[in-house]
This record gives C-alpha cells, sequence and structure tokens, in this order.
DNA sequence: TAATCCCGCCAATTG
DNA sequence: CAATTGGCGGGATTA
C-alpha cells in the first residue's frame, strides 16, 4: 500500500479505438523509443490484454516493432507509409493465381483463413525468419512420416493474429476498386472460400477491433455504403491504387516545420463511457538524447524534403455526426510518391541477417538500459 | 432488435 | 516451470 499515489488516476479508457489513440498519444513524441508493455498498461490504465491488441496491430502496420520479451520499439506514423507500400507490392505480387497469365481481375488479395490455407506473408521488409527453429519436435507420435504442406502448430496460430488479419484487411483497400467496404464484406472476403458460418462471426468479431484502431489512426473512416445503410469503412491512408502516396495522418510529432504549439491532445470524445477525463498531457521538455531511428527518419525525410502532408484531423471520435467541422478542410491531396522511394530506402538496411541481429541485440540492450535509466519519475 | 465490442478465461509460446 | 502472448466468444452496451 505505499502511500503517495502520484500517478493521476489511470484513466478508464475502455474503447479500442480510444485507448489507441491514447497509447499514440503517449508514446507519438521525439523523445519516445521503447515501448514496455507493462508500462503502457500502467500508463493507459487497462488490463494487459488490451496492449496486445493495440500493440499487434501497430506492428502489423510499421508503427512499431517487437524487440523483446515486453519490450517494443516506438516507430510511429514515419513507418506507416513504407508498410503500406509493402503491402500493396505483397498483394499485386499475389495476383497470379496457379496459370493463365493472361487476363487477370487483379482483384482481390487472396488469402484464405480456416483449417488450413494462407501462404504465409510476413509482415513488412525487415529480418524475418520464424521458421529456423529444430527444437520445435512435437509432433508425430504417429503418422504423417512425410508431410510437405504439414505446416507448423506455430503458424496456425499466427495465421490467425490480429496482426495478419490487419495486414489482409489493409490489402483489401490497397486492391480494392471500390472505397468503401462494410465488415462482413470484407470478412466474406478474408475468409477465402471456406464458409464456415461460425467462424465468420467470429472473423467479423475481430474486424471491428481492427477498425476501431485504424479508425483512431485515421487510416479509415466509417461511413455509409452508397446506397444502403450499411456501415461501412473508407480508407483515408495513403498509397491507394496506383497513385502516389496522399497523406492524412494526424497532426502532432514529425518534422519540426511550426511547432503547433498547444494543439495537441488528440483524445476527446467519450461515446461509450459517460464522463472521463483522459489523460493529460504533461509538456514534457523532449530533453531527447539518441534516437536512432527518429533520426534515421528525419534524416531520410529530409533527403526527401517531402515531409508530411497533413490532412485534415478527425476528431478521433468522430463517429457519425460531424456538424460544426471547424476543423480545417484541406482536402489537399499531395501525392507524394517519392514516400516509395523511402519505402525502399528503409528494407535494405542490413543485408546480413547475422549483423542484423547482433545489432539488434545490441541495440535492445542499449535500449533496456537508457529506458530502465529514466524509468519516469516514480521512486 | 440488431450492430457493436468489452472483458477476461485459458490455451499456446517463450524464456 | 512460470511468464508472456494472444485466440476466442459470452454476454453487456448501444444505436
Amino acid at each position: 500500500m505505499a502511500a503517495a499515489a502520484d500517478a493521476p488516476p489511470p484513466p478508464p479508457e475502455k474503447s479500442l479505438g480510444l485507448l489507441c489513440t491514447n497509447f499514440v498519444a503517449l508514446y507519438d513524441r521525439e523523445d519516445v523509443e521503447s515501448v514496455g508493455l507493462d508500462d503502457a498498461a500502467r500508463r493507459l490504465g487497462v488490463e494487459r490484454r488490451r496492449i496486445y491488441d493495440i500493440v499487434n496491430v501497430l506492428e502489423s502496420i510499421g508503427m512499431l516493432v517487437r524487440r523483446a520479451k515486453n519490450r517494443y520499439t516506438w516507430i510511429g506514423f514515419g513507418g506507416v507509409p513504407a508498410a503500406l507500400a509493402e503491402l500493396k507490392e505483397m498483394s499485386l505480387r499475389a495476383v497470379s493465381s496457379v496459370a493463365s497469365p493472361s487476363l487477370d481481375e487483379t482483384s482481390a488479395a487472396n488469402v484464405s483463413d480456416d483449417e488450413d490455407d494462407d501462404k504465409l506473408d510476413d509482415a513488412e521488409g525487415d529480418a524475418e525468419s520464424e521458421k529456423l527453429s529444430l527444437s520445435q519436435s512435437i509432433d508425430n507420435p504417429s503418422d504423417k512420416p512425410d508431410a510437405p504442406p504439414c505446416k507448423l502448430r506455430s503458424e496456425h496460430r499466427k495465421e490467425k493474429s490480429l496482426g495478419l488479419l490487419t495486414q489482409n484487411f489493409v490489402k483489401l483497400f490497397l486492391t480494392m476498386e471500390i472505397e468503401t467496404i462494410s465488415l462482413d464484406e470484407a470478412a466474406k472476403r478474408l475468409l477465402g472460400e471456406g464458409h464456415a458460418a461460425n467462424n465468420m462471426r467470429t472473423k467479423v468479431r475481430r474486424l471491428y477491433d481492427i477498425a476501431n484502431v485504424l479508425s483512431s489512426l485515421n487510416l479509415i473512416e466509417k461511413t455509409q455504403q452508397a446506397d444502403s445503410r450499411k456501415p461501412a469503412f473508407r480508407w483515408l491512408g495513403q498509397a491507394k491504387r496506383n497513385e502516389g502516396v496522399t497523406v492524412a495522418l494526424p497532426p502532432t510529432k514529425t518534422l519540426p516545420n511550426k511547432r503547433a504549439f498547444g494543439t495537441d491532445l488528440t483524445n476527446i470524445d467519450n461515446k461509450r463511457g459517460k464522463l472521463d477525463s483522459t489523460m493529460e498531457n504533461r509538456g514534457k521538455p523532449t530533453q531527447d538524447g539518441g534516437n536512432l531511428f527518429n533520426n534515421l527518419q528525419r534524416q531520410l525525410g529530409q533527403e526527401n524534403r517531402s515531409d508530411f502532408v497533413y490532412g485534415p484531423f478527425h476528431p478521433a471520435g468522430a463517429r457519425k455526426q460531424e456538424h460544426g467541422n471547424r476543423t480545417v478542410q484541406e482536402k489537399e491531396r499531395k501525392s507524394i510518391q517519392d514516400w516509395e522511394n523511402l519505402a525502399s530506402s528503409f528494407r535494405p538496411q542490413y543485408q546480413n541477417p547475422g549483423l542484423n541481429d547482433l545489432f539488434g541485440h545490441y541495440m535492445e540492450a542499449w535500449r533496456s538500459w537508457y529506458s530502465d535509466l529514466r524509468r519516469d519519475r516514480a521512486s
């Protein structure tokens, strides 16, 4: 019972969407590079489980990278373009079916789910390699002497992961011909052929979660399906079709173009819960120190002199009503295909896997030491 | 009532 | 083995 309760009563942000908004507001800062799960859970006042949900989808979008147990590296919105480009390319690549190269609809990324299927598609370009484990020989006390199509048990789980679902969901938007899609439809699409009725219900439930998070990031927006009144989602993010890349990211952070003074704190609204004081953002003087990733990004950004193009910022909670919209409504659509290049610049990084790994470990150590050093006030 | 989606049990995975 | 991850879906909330 240590007295001292300093931390202001952990704001009870319940909905995943708001939670995500707060999560971003909390870590999307120049001086942030490491994110600890326990820390996040504590700061946001929610159970650990919820943090996993957020972290998983953010990672699938390139805003975070897992560094170690309980530890993630914050990349921020700067990592989104690259991830999206990767996803887009990935889905375009998968257009080829089994044969007959001529005549293709280029429609839809085909991904299935269910029992067995899906060809593993790892996340963005970056060291990846999950197999490599020989110790994973827990199977087979009998039969299946050989089984080429035998998926690792471990993969089966990943196939249904929130992260993968998120990527597939996004891919859908990046390749679709229509601009709006309902969750039911999305679920149907993502479920390939195997109609499993009950399976679908679960899939949709997951999509609700994902949609909420993506909405809070302003990558999608809930609308009405053209004619019918079915709620649907519209893609707001960048990297659509073969166009350049438009951006509609929330303000705050990245590039000191113009210190947008106060005007941060993107958490408002309180649809579900009743009232909430929302977390307060203490203006922390960006003491900063070393920040490899952000620096790297800034550097690249400088090289491409493109900067971000902040689109209209949505109230983050703009569910449906939005009268009294006093936000700058610059529908300006600046296509910056340079992002594509930027994406390429990121990928190469370290060819040598071993080196990459080493570097990773080194970073991890450094990171934990650093974060440990400034474990926030509290003692 | 139907559309949403919070909550947290408990099974995989890791270390 | 304990701890960390995270499917999954019952059932509470809302629209």
